[in-house]
Parts: C-alpha cells; structure tokens; sequence
DNA sequence: CTATCGCATTAACTTGGGTTAAGAGTTGTG
DNA sequence: CACAACTCTTAACCCAAGTTAATGCGATAG
C-alpha cells in the first residue's frame, strides 16, 4: 500500500474555474490536495483587509493546512484557483490511519513533511536574510512561469510589498 | 521501540560551555539534537559577514539542519551557545532506520516534523504579514524568557532589524 | 463603438529602518 | 584598580518602501 493507491480508493478528483475557493480562511479543510493542472493562489486576509500571498502552487505539487488537518484549528489561510484547476483531495486522516499499518506510507508522509519543511526553511531564509528586490531576483531565477501567469499585485504580495514596490524594482533592475 | 529508547542505545551526551559551537554552516551535520538544559541559537552568515538569527533553542526543544542531515547538503546554518548547556544527539540515519522497523518511531518522527513545519510556517506568517514592530510585540509577548536572556543584537538579528532599530521601537513601544 | 473595470506605471510625499558615529553604562581581566 | 571589550541608546542623514492619487492601457460588457 502507498500513497498512490491511497488516492485511488480514498482520493476525491474535483475541478475548480478560475477564481473559485478550494476552502477559505477560517473554515476547516482535514484534506490534503494534489495539483494535477491550473494554478492556485495561498494567501492571508488581514482584519483591514490587505491580503498576503503565502504561496503559489503549480501542477505537481500538493498543499493543505497543517493547522487545521493536523492540529484541528480554523484554516489560517484561504486557497483559491488562479487558473481552471484540477485536483485530488484525501482526507488526512486517512494518511494518518494507513501510516499506522502501513511502513511505505509512513515513510511517504514523512518524506513529504521533509520537502515541506525545507520549502518553508528557504522561504524563512529568504525573508530573514534577503531585501524584497533580492527575492525578487531569486523569483525570477528559480519560477520564471509564475512571473507570466501572475499579476503583480499577486507578486507583490508574495514579495512581502506593494505593488507600486514592485514596479519601481522592476524598473530598477531592467534599466540597472 | 520509541525515540526515547533510542536516544538511551543510540543517543551520545554532550556538555558545550558558552560559545562554543555545535556546528558550523559549511559542514555536514547529520544529528538530530535534544537540549536538556542552556540556550541556543541558530544563526545564519552572509558572505559580507552579517548575521541573520535563524531561531533560539531552549530546553526541551530540539534542532537539526535538515539539509545536512536529510539532503546530505552542507549546513545553511551555525549552532552556538549563548549559555552553558547539555544536549543529546542522535545520528538522523538511526532515525530512519528503525522509523522503517518500528510504527512508533516513524510516528514520533511524524509528530516532530508536523510540530517543526507549523513553527516554521507561522515564522513565515510573521514576515509576510507583520511589521517588525508587530513581531516584536509578539515575542514579548510568546517568550518574554527570551528578551531577558539574550543581547539586543541578538533579538535583534531574530526580528530581521539591526540592533539601533530594534532601540528606535522600544522606546516607541514603552513611551507610547 | 464606447463605457467600465482592473492592472501597471509614475509622481509626490511620508515613514520606517539602515548606516555611521558618538557617548554612557557593564562586564571581565590582567 | 585600570583598561579593554562589549552593549545599549541616541542623533543625523540616507534610502527603500508605504500611501495616495493621477494616468494610460488593455480587456470585457453592454
């Protein structure tokens, strides 16, 4: 038993347009999501309502809301889709009962929070010890696509500034 | 099996007066640590020889470099002292190992990793979303044993500020 | 075709933080 | 004790980013 299989019996293929919620900051969502097209948009509502972008997720990766899957809280984030996307969820309990039985499954998980908490690591570093205009250099080098498929104001959001921020680094580095 | 047992067989106890180090960025380090007693800090060095404060460690928490240990990378990160302390470690390889034999061990394994990805992502919650006032507010508030234990240069190299800026609030804070 | 809406750019002004440097405690050590 | 090393605060000045607002530019709807 692994993962995969996991999902063909447990798994729940949904397809969402452009603009929809997959779930939405303060609800619960005890599922994990696995992209298989679209794009989809990670992001935080403030109380004045300034929105922060946490992450972009592509075709290929997965996402969910370890505080509420895992530690049963309110989402603290809510998820929409950039683009018609196209998705598989399971319910994380599900992962938890079968890493129970079964090794490989364990291990699968495992090996996923490893790549989760690395991702999260870098992103740390990058705003600990990196300016905006630098992150926006390494957004550039390592996801070029996203640049395309994105506003800026989602950009800029996800840089951690406004997007007026943005249009002056833009500016900066194309004629510097 | 569990983790505890495996620390008694397989765990080596170490003692490192203050300001000595654990390891250094640059080197491989494939332990998992366990801090019973002291404080540590983890810390990141630019290449112009500025220091980013990546977390503090106290007593019964635990710390390892995920890149050496997991990836086989060089560490990103430097662990030092900042007091007298006592750790256990334990080779990450052992961690594997019996996580692939035993269920608990895998489960535990499970547990830190998801304890792990939600600091670091209410970390990057921080950054993205609140000023270095806010974060600073915060800390105060979440550890105040920190803010009496550690210089300002080092709080401030946590809240991503220099040292005169993290003055500047203060006194904004405490008059205001 | 035109009106409207959302996105990107730019300007003007404000503000928070970086940089440098000086001065006042503290701590530690010979 | 005296000196050195370090910490913290404060001031002066600079720059990056926030804020607000105006403008131009598609895209889309009517």
């Amino acid at each position: 038993m692994n993962i995969l299989e996991l999902l063909k019996i447990h798994g729940k293929e949904t397809k969402h347009r452009k603009g929809e919620h997959v779930f939405k900051q303060g609800e619960l969502s005890k599922f994990l999501y696995f992209i298989h097209s679209g794009l989809l948009k990670a992001y935080y509502m403030s109380a004045d309502g300034k929105e922060y972008v946490k992450s972009f997720i592509t075709a290929g990766n997965s996402i969910c809301s370890l505080t509420s899957a895992f530690a049963g809280k309110d989402c603290s984030f809510s998820l929409v889709c950039l683009e018609d996307s196209s998705l598989t969820r399971i319910p994380f309990s599900v992962l938890v009962e079968y890493g129970d039985k079964f090794h490989q499954v364990s291990r699968q998980v495992n090996d996923m929070l490893l790549e989760f908490s690395m991702k999260k690591e870098k992103r740390e570093y990058q705003f600990l010890c990196l300016s905006a205009e630098q992150r926006y250099r390494v957004l550039m080098e390592e996801q070029p696509e996203i640049l395309k498929q994105v506003t800026q104001i989602d950009i800029a959001g996800y840089l951690g500034i406004t997007p007026v921020a943005l249009s002056r680094i833009k500016k900066r580095t194309t004629v510097g």
